[in-house]
DNA sequence: TGCATAAGTATGTATATGCATGTAGTTTTG
DNA sequence: CAAAACTACATGCATATACATACTTATGCA
């Protein structure tokens, strides 16, 4: 009889899960979710920048960026601007309170990572961002 | 300068969404998402199931279940019923409606297995495999 | 037996995610 | 320059996901 085979999707999915769990336990404290927490991180790292741009870093359809910054708008942890030469973009910065959440968010971020990558080990760990990014190269 | 540090929670998000995206794409023309594929799968592999064990075999949540098995058993896919000796309990069973869909379900689920597998390779293949698992184990 | 506790499930709430589509602003082209 | 084509963003809709909590049925123990 053919064995079961597992389907690379729902490990993959099962493995997002559990981590995504770990790190928003992590999160916690400071009240946001890591999808949350990496569109900040990003936000940051490119000091302003447009929702494409972010689209590309983060891998996410434009429809769910749109509605996953919502309540960090709202909340004023991202300050969203218009483009004066160009009127369709909008410009995105973290407010002062944003950039004091992203501190605090980076401290029990750093913990979560820390856990992850002691308890893996640096072989998987590694192998994470290895197989990670080959799967996101799939994309066309 | 401290090197950017990529988020090992980040990374296997992305690469989840775009390997959804890939298998969604192919279950699209039964007009299913992996995620219920996923469960179809499990409940056929079981013969006959309930939520507990489905919980476990997806790694799911129990209120992420109740819902996510919600238009599956709307659309007639899945047939409940309440466990005679505890009727706390639901079993659950593909119905033939259920049983029909999943076979056509599972031609799509190997082109995508076989699309990804592919262009990954076998120890890339393998290793998403072998990762997961190790995330997996991280639960507790 | 009767109540406290445990187990299984469902609901309220909120975010996560993407497809199809709509709207508005910009660029290209005849 | 005006219409077509394109680009950026938002909305309607549907599912995905989980935490806190409520509800229902069993079970254990005094």
């Amino acid at each position: 009889m053919k064995p079961f085979e597992p389907c690379l999707n729902l490990q993959l999915r099962k493995a997002n899960r559990v981590m995504s769990q770990i790190y928003d336990a992590y999160l916690a404290s400071v009240g946001i979710k890591t999808s949350q927490f990496s569109i900040l991180r990003a936000i940051d790292y490119f000091h302003m920048t447009t929702n494409r741009q972010l689209q590309e870093a983060l891998i996410l359809d434009q429809t769910s960026l749109t509605r996953a910054l919502k309540p960090l708008v709202r909340d004023g942890y991202i300050v969203v601007s218009i483009d004066a030469e160009d009127r369709r973009q909008k410009q995105l910065v973290l407010s002062t309170k944003g950039n004091a959440l992203l501190a605090a968010a980076l401290d029990e971020w750093n913990k979560a990572q820390a856990h992850v990558s002691e308890r893996l080990g640096d072989l998987n760990t590694q192998a994470i961002l290895d197989i990670s990014e080959a799967v996101v190269r799939l994309k066309g």
